[in-house]
DNA sequence: GTAGCAAATCTAGCAACGCTATTTAAGATG
DNA sequence: CATCTTAAATAGCGTTGCTAGATTTGCTAC
């Protein structure tokens, strides 16, 4: 039905909306029954688990990530564009907490060239692999090391390693970086 | 006493071997008392709450993995010093994952350069910035930068995000980053 | 030696959790 | 109107983190 559909987005919305104020363990099972007006059991047939749940938030999270990249990096035209996905991918960790912590925290998610891999994820994925699309021979070990590396500032940033206020600085590094390999034509 | 302490470890060893063997949840309260022969409320009044087991277990991590980095940059005498130091702190990440995982799950760890921050902490951190001592001006921009580059790789091939395969290429990339700032001596 | 006290430990139970078997209500079919 | 299917709610099971109150232990004083 149609209107299945609609009480699944309302379940992940206000899943998103808890976890975003209260954090994950506030979000409870009973909790979002109360919220969305039902009984526990529905939320199980849409779900089927707490975990189910978390996942179809963890999914959207991806989706909203990769345009938010997509974005970012077409808006960009020549030069800086490492500079501009980079920002991007760190402000939208930055924006919603604790979407991101879940999109990474569900170690259920299946590895990212897996082909039961939610198409969600690779597409999020894509838009950092599409940066080094044939500058080198080693697109995958660029982009798989320019996620770790913003993936690692988002983390540790989220759980209060590093201070917030030298992001900038730190993103302004790694370009330096990736941009000095790419000047130099280094092989590896 | 002595034997007080003695109780201690022996609840965050057995904690550890739970959680390595069957995950975090595994390890409850209940099961920790019956694995040391006692009841439920002496637990409590060594840590307060099943979280102060779990940060007890972080902190001892993280003198540990010091102790590993340490070691590495010890080891080596001149140049692949970086190499070294990285190799040995993914491995560390890699064998004992479970131990890596609670070492940055925990939310009430207090950042790295506050007063408040146990020394283990800065003990494990300080290893990474010792790569940079001298060499330039961004010290604190570049061990970040390098310690979110590791934990980024680490905790993506920990959750199956990335393929463990390619981990020591990434970890050659990586290498290939930093030494191509330093031959450079770039401004940032 | 025993009465009394202080500290340590256990027993038992509360509230809340994820999850589900069973029952009740509602709408369609004949 | 009776029946059957589907949807939802009620109620409860087992387990969790945590704690108040009963109980044991070991020591001191007389």
């Amino acid at each position: 039905m149609r209107d299945r559909q609609a009480r699944r987005a309302q379940i992940i919305t206000a899943a998103r909306q808890i976890a975003e104020h209260e954090g994950w363990p506030s979000v409870t099972v009973r909790r979002l029954s109360d919220e969305i007006s039902y009984s526990q059991p529905v939320l199980y047939a849409h779900f089927g688990s707490r975990e189910g749940i978390l996942a179809a938030v963890a999914i959207e999270g991806f989706g909203e990530m990769g345009a938010a990249l997509q974005k970012a990096r077409k808006k960009v035209r020549r030069g800086g564009i490492l500079d501009a996905v980079a920002n991007a991918y760190l402000e939208f960790a930055a924006t919603s907490p604790a979407l991101y912590e879940v999109m990474f925290s569900l170690s259920l998610s299946v590895k990212f060239d897996d082909p039961a891999t939610p198409p969600e994820l690779r597409y999020a994925f894509s838009q950092l692999a599409e940066l080094f699309e044939g500058q080198s021979s080693r697109v995958t070990i660029l982009s798989e090391l320019l996620w770790a590396s913003l993936h690692g500032m988002a983390d540790l940033t989220r759980t209060k390693r590093l201070p917030s206020h030298r992001q900038r600085e730190r993103v302004k590094a790694l370009v330096a970086l990736f941009t000095c390999l790419d000047e130099k034509h280094v092989q590896m």
